[in-house]
DNA sequence: ACTGTGTGGTAAACTGTTTTAACAGTGTCG
DNA sequence: CGACACTGTTAAAACAGTTTACCACACAGT
């Protein structure tokens, strides 16, 4: 019985007959046997008795399953003649290749997790969104799924996130928005799994990442205020062990040196990425020093946080204080006045974070470490300095 | 060679016994040759010269592979000795079953995609992000994975939503914010698989779904209004062709109907379910009439911008005009005044969803059509009818 | 002693691909 | 004319699990 593995008891879903010639596209399969004529199902006719796998297609197409396969992934070793008459016999009979079959015996899942940070509404966050939608659109052009991940403390507590690869579910991490040092991250590193941390960066692990210009963004947003005028100038940060946050306030204490005013302690607060931490810090740095007259904020919601607390104290925004955010996302419209901001290209991020990611699976890039630039949106809540 | 299967060119990492009772679990790895002496890999010992597969297990615990694979399905058929001796094989070497295998011998991926429409913002937005994160909580929590599908024109087309299910990615689908009648729906509804519409509903087709209950939102907040005294009510809404939103309209109309000021078209315009839309519509009901005393809001978005329009017009909320949303979403903060809206149950919807969509995918469920019940927040943007 | 009923376990079949080594056939060059 | 390369195709091994039919054995009932 040497036809044991061609034929499986599953000959039987195909070879029917059928009298009436059927003739339209369906290219002549038809083996004219005795009476009965056995020919090609075109595909809804009471359906496939069972779902099609790759041996039907083989059995149909007088080929062999290597042949197949072949075909499926587009190997040039097949022949243009060959090609088409499977891929014909696949249209007809309307097979579909399994995907845990594809992934069990290939290399890789197709697949990449999407890790973010285990805040309420993280996936409400116009940021994460931003980013995410990039991530989803690019995904999708490269013919990759993304699964979203949150993680929790237990989470990671139980190995989900090595799980995934040990699984062999996906083949790589995406993190989103990590800023403190995760134990998480070390147990990438030394693992050695394709993993990229998405705008922001790590230096203590080797860990790959890709994040905007935070520096440059900086610069460009103290020279709009210099620029403008203003020498007090305050800054509300955020997660200063991140390293893009450092990134900033570098810049920030560089640029203030440089200045006749100085660096000023009393002039920087921690606004926890929140707009109500924006508008405690904009509080808290108005009353340590009234005369300050521009601040420029680490992202767009302490913006909006701190021009809400200012207003509240009678400030006007630009008029006695102007405001410059990071991020330029989508708000809620009717904001006024509008904001200034360094605009980060965080779509454009997402989907360049997949697309090395997916490179360096397939190990066309030893190491990823990118950054992406960014420009200045001026808008209205900036202004010449006021003179008092 | 009857043993050609279970020993496959892998017999030299595992397959060695031992006399020493194994005390400790540090790599003992003592070759004693007397007889042959053999030991417990435990796991980080140069990293296990393979992957290690459930064959490994079985072999090291002395047992078959089909026990080893029915004691990680908890299967009650093992008994309490066998259980504990396979499960201690497995965490000595570290053994994690594949999910493509699983999944390709199985019968489900424990895999579920969550559709969306293919708005630019759909995942920065609120309303999705709340649906989103009760989705992916409660997915974890059933130890299920989610995948994130954009509906976009191109994707249905190329029947990529066929897909999934036809190459055996996912279990089911969870479609997220479809208004219109997509010739998806049908195509999902043909072939029977297991899909839940989320927060609508379709009856066109024999499609489940599970969605809050805006008929009984709709009268709690036309409730709240008639209590206050307001009679000129008017409505922003949205995407009337939905069944949710003409739930809202129908309650809107009756109750209206019942009122001394009778219905009015004039009183109803559409908002897009969008700020803007929200805005230009109030915008439209305000000069079609200055009379009405209150707006009912089909979401918050629309809500919010109904408010700045009218302010933009001089119109104080709530002195003049009480305002009433829908969603109860995490706005901004600084939202002034706080919005009175309808609390719809969104994290508990997409988490409910997930649970049902689990069950009909076991069969557990012939069909799913369920509401869940909504409250009202009672904020400042409602008042007492003003007295002119 | 014989039959019936569980219990705990196993061998083998089954899921559906990719990949590799081998091979037959054809054309090219020395 | 034989060595050689090249092309297109295939058989079989590999991937790593789950499920099913069956079996050995213990125990209870007649």
């Amino acid at each position: 019985m040497p036809e044991k593995f061609n034929v499986r008891r599953r000959e039987y879903p195909i070879t029917i007959k059928m009298d009436n010639d059927q003739a339209d596209a369906a290219p002549a399969d038809s083996v004219n046997a005795g009476s009965e004529t056995v020919c090609t199902v075109s595909y809804p006719l009471g359906k496939p008795p069972d779902k099609v796998n790759i041996r039907d297609v083989a059995g149909q197409a007088g080929v062999s399953v290597a042949t197949v396969s072949m075909v499926i992934n587009n190997n040039p070793r097949i022949s243009r003649t060959t090609q088409g008459k499977v891929q014909r016999v696949i249209q007809q009979l309307g097979y579909r290749p399994s995907r845990p079959a594809q992934t069990l015996s290939g290399k890789y899942t197709q697949v990449i997790a999407v890790l973010l940070p285990a805040l309420r509404h993280a996936l409400a966050d116009a940021y994460f969104g931003e980013l995410l939608s990039g991530i989803a659109d690019r995904a999708g052009k490269l013919n990759h799924k993304i699964i979203i991940e949150q993680a929790k403390p237990q989470y990671v507590k139980d190995n989900r996130h090595i799980d995934l690869f040990e699984r062999k579910f996906v083949d790589g991490f995406l993190c989103l928005g990590f800023n403190d040092k995760h134990h998480m991250l070390a147990d990438f590193a030394e693992r050695q799994y394709p993993v990229i941390m998405v705008d922001n960066r790590y230096t203590e692990h080797k860990l790959d990442w890709i994040h905007c210009d935070y520096r440059q963004g900086a610069e460009q947003a103290m020279n709009c205020l210099i620029q403008l005028g203003h020498r007090r100038i305050a800054i509300i940060y955020a997660a200063p062990e991140s390293a893009t946050a450092r990134d900033v306030m570098d810049v920030y204490r560089r640029r203030m040196h440089d200045l006749e005013s100085g660096v000023n302690e009393t002039w920087m607060a921690d606004g926890m990425f929140t707009a109500e931490g924006g508008a405690a810090a904009a509080d808290k740095l108005w009353s340590a020093d009234p005369n300050i007259t521009a601040i420029l904020c680490g992202n767009d919601k302490m913006a909006i946080g701190a021009m809400h607390a200012l207003a509240a104290h009678g400030i006007r925004v630009p008029q006695d204080v102007s405001i410059v955010g990071f991020d330029d996302i989508q708000h809620l419209p009717f904001i006024s006045p509008s904001l200034t901001t360094v605009h980060l290209p965080l779509y454009e991020l997402g989907a360049l974070a997949v697309e090395r990611l997916v490179e360096r699976t397939h190990n066309k890039l030893p190491r990823v470490g990118e950054v992406v630039p960014t420009h200045l949106v001026l808008r209205e809540s900036t202004s010449i300095v006021r003179t008092h």
